[in-house]
DNA sequence: CACATGATCGCCT
DNA sequence: GGCGATCATGTGG
């Protein structure tokens, strides 16, 4: 189950009042850039005391397992904190950066294959502000999610990713943010965004 | 607008 | 012991 910490009351919204649909196992385990691309536009919400809390993403990045030095799963590297990655798509790995902020992933592939799309950014439902969670720490915080809740299973713990049916996002493509030590992995673009959205990070 | 900096701590070497 | 998948704030042009 998610730790119980509450998320912004601004970001309530009725998932099925807005025809969603919740993601299942298969969406997960496929590619990673499929998953990551495909997260542009699904919905990330949270359950809390029986009400929905979420928003549209606008902005991923996929880190491709040990071959991506950007990666925590890099080289093969295997220790408490990266295990989630090692499970089966669909579960949620959080870990602290800066010693300050918690960054959210969403585990694809199979068991034992490491790789995860980082959700980077979402927009609210009109009302909520433009930029609460334009960015990984932000999106976090907003939404209540900490390290404790890593290893979660999305299908299960409260915590859900929903396909929208609605208008496909403009999808955009670039290099990923902040890993400038990662080698050439720095340059591999794998950052996906909706250019419509006011939502995304770095503006 | 473009940098520059501080906060703060778990994780890995 | 060093540093990071960040963010808010401050400076100067």
């Amino acid at each position: 189950m998610i730790a119980n910490r509450r998320p912004d009351a601004r970001l309530r919204f009725d998932p099925e009042a807005l025809g969603l649909t919740a993601r299942t196992r298969p969406f997960f385990r496929r590619g990673t850039v499929a998953v990551a691309r495909a997260l542009v536009g699904a919905w990330i919400a949270r359950r809390w005391r029986g009400c929905w809390y979420g928003g549209r993403i606008v902005e991923t990045e996929a880190y491709l397992g040990p071959l991506d030095r950007a990666a925590h799963s890099w080289g093969g590297r295997r220790t408490p904190r990266v295990e989630p990655m090692y499970g089966d798509g669909g579960l949620l790995y959080v870990f602290l950066v800066y010693g300050m902020h918690h960054c959210a992933n969403v585990v694809t592939r199979r068991e034992g294959q490491p790789e995860a799309v980082l959700l980077r950014a979402a927009e609210g439902r009109p009302g909520a502000p433009t930029r609460l969670m334009s960015g990984p720490g932000k999106l976090c915080a907003a939404l209540g999610i900490t390290a404790a809740d890593s290893g979660i299973d999305l299908l299960d713990d409260g915590l859900r990713i929903f396909r929208d049916s609605g208008k496909r996002p403009h999808l955009a493509v670039s290099p990923r943010i902040g890993v400038d030590y990662a080698g050439e992995a720095k340059d591999w673009p794998l950052r996906f965004y909706d250019a419509d959205s006011a939502a995304v990070s770095r503006r």
